[in-house]
DNA sequence: GTTGACTCCGTACCGTAGTACGGAGGTTAC
DNA sequence: GTAACCTCCGTACTACGGTACGGAGTCAAC
């Protein structure tokens, strides 16, 4: 899997051709060498666009992988940096998942005022995180 | 802080006028009554507006916000419905509960791996990622 | 009783992350 | 040697979630 034309990186990245374009016309990638007329592909381009689905893939935008790149392209870089973006999502993630939490105790207790039947008091998913809000 | 104009149901919200208005096209929020030809905003209505924004916040889309706000038995509707959909809505943010794990052990992963200070040469954030995605 | 702030409405535009199109040319398989 | 496929390029379009604009009308203060 040495030098692959666009269409094969795309296929061994697990994007589209369009995307992988894409990410040549934002920077996130540089321009490949090109055969031919055609764009040759080496390894670690390949390594990039799957760096960069992953990066996605765990909450960074397309702007922050940018940032990524970068850092990592700045020999003399501290690692500290990245530790830091990272630390930062991690906080974003927590927090998200806490008010899931909070959003699944009042989905139940929309469920448990709807006996299932017969005459009921306005029971809405606002009023019940209301309640779940303490 | 009843019977606010767009403009105070906004600033209190914390969401601009022409938000506010977005939301009322896209059917998130019902036509307030007009009062001389101005939208008057009654509290309960401003606090759908921020209920809106937190579940936007923590991952849903305006749809499914919509459809979190159709939740909702008022007499007469049928009460196994609601308790279905509100099922669904529980299945639906477990699901975004376990995808926000694993995001969070693939994070937990590039710290790990990072030493934390020195050359960015030396960190393995890329490896991270990719041992991340199995 | 005019000035300035606010509101009305529709329409147009923005960033994000792609996706689709289409005609010209290059390459591969049979 | 030709049919089927691939690549080139720019441009346009999509969905989402707003944001900005502009001219007209309205209200509150001084």
């Amino acid at each position: 899997m040495q030098h692959l034309t666009i269409g094969r990186a795309a296929a061994v990245a697990g994007v589209s051709v369009e995307t992988i374009r894409f990410y040549e016309r934002r920077g996130l990638i540089e321009q490949p060498p090109k055969g031919g007329g055609f764009r040759v592909y080496p390894a670690e381009l390949v390594a990039r666009i799957r760096f960069i689905r992953q990066a996605q893939q765990i909450g960074f935008s397309l702007r922050e992988v940018q940032e990524l790149l970068a850092l990592r392209a700045t020999s003399g870089a501290d690692c500290a940096d990245v530790r830091r973006q990272a630390a930062q999502k991690i906080e974003e993630v927590d927090r998200k998942i806490a008010d899931l939490r909070r959003v699944r105790t009042a989905l139940e207790a929309v469920i448990s005022s709807c006996p299932g039947r017969g005459r009921l008091k306005d029971c809405t998913i606002m009023t019940a995180l209301e309640d779940a809000a303490q």
